[in-house]
DNA sequence: CAGCGACTAGAGCGATCGCTCTAGCCCGGT
DNA sequence: ACCGGGCTAGAGCGATCGCTCTAGTCGCTG
């Protein structure tokens, strides 16, 4: 039962300010790229506050910032997946939708998860643990949807997988080509295997 | 016109064993998590050895490796589509290939090119450089495959997009879940998305 | 208003980073 | 026999790494 006093909203802040500034840079140089004095310095925020909020250092501090980019794009699944009744056209619009971020940001800013779980299977287990999850809550955001629209289970989650992979590997060849094509492409092959099961 | 004696054949060796360490390497710790004198010392070779054959220093060996990993992945492809003509079979080949790689690295060992390029889009230009030549020489072998089985040439451009996008991004998954799965169903998804333009 | 816990501030630790530099080994050619 | 260049060898540079530590500020509570 905690007060919402500014005392505890100041706190939130600065915290949230570390975790985002953390989720972008590690998006951008990936985890073993980012320092944590840059992630302080950018932040605006002091070393010592970063300890304070992240004791166990940047393994942690990495952990929260894949854990937000999880939050993010969940909700981005969710609310261009709720805006179309048909999952193919939602797929489309979604391909698009990561296409239009990948571009605005000089196609800089891929997937947080996929660059901070790069190179960590070893020396951060806890992130490789976070990515994980996220990969899985995405799974069973499309499969849900899936479902929904009158899909088989099965069909559902295997959909589901490949529907995630995909978006991944596109989104990493279009960031690398500097170019939408492999996403516009990955959205609308990705439609046409989704309704291939539609009738079968 | 270089002669093949023995003093050739020692350098060759010395400048090969540096690569392929340094390849693997990077494809288990990332670009950035993985240093110099590591290398160096992992390979049989001291760091002025390092600097005599990659005077470029970390970015011209990184992109070496991602070079060599190209390479290699390339063969792989050729071999695998090359056993099977047709080109649905072939790709279930490819994944079930794929899975056992990994698995047999207990899930460490995944894309080089993949690792390689995550977070070093602003620091090693050069890297981003060889992994989007990669990627597009991959493309060119299995649109090639595609169109030798009859498909049409921009139907068998935008698979091979598709292809490339969704292997990469299974392999990931994969990686992370430690499980074949991501993988397997993958591949069944491909065959499926490139027999459906068979008789369409 | 005294006291306390939450948070800020940054100097500095040992280790490692990418890289440079000098010294010398080894081997073929003349 | 001697030289010269390809290659090895590793000490050491300045910078940065993740992290620890002490000191100090702030605002709430009793």
């Amino acid at each position: 039962m905690k007060t919402k006093a500014p005392h505890d909203l100041d706190t939130a802040g600065t915290r949230e300010r570390i975790v985002r500034t953390a989720s972008l840079l590690m998006q951008r140089q990936g985890y073993e790229g980012t320092g944590i004095k840059q992630i302080s310095r950018e932040a605006g925020a002091t070393l010592g506050s970063v300890y304070h909020f992240f004791p166990g250092g940047k393994q942690e501090l990495g952990t929260a910032a894949v854990r937000l980019g999880d939050e993010e794009f969940t909700e981005l699944l969710r609310e261009t997946l709720d805006a179309e009744p048909d999952p193919a056209k939602a797929l489309l619009a979604l391909t698009a939708s990561l296409a239009e971020g990948l571009r605005d940001s000089d196609w800089l800013d891929g997937c947080p998860v996929t660059s901070a779980v790069v190179g960590t299977a070893t020396s951060a287990p806890a992130i490789q643990q976070a990515a994980a999850e996220a990969f899985a809550r995405w799974r069973g955001v499309v499969a849900a949807k899936l479902v929904t629209a009158g899909f088989a289970d099965t069909d559902a989650e295997e959909l589901a997988h490949t529907v995630i992979a995909t978006l991944e590997g596109a989104e990493l060849a279009a960031q690398v080509a500097r170019s939408a094509t492999p996403l516009e492409v990955a959205g609308r092959h990705l439609a046409r295997l989704v309704a291939s099961y539609r009738n079968g």
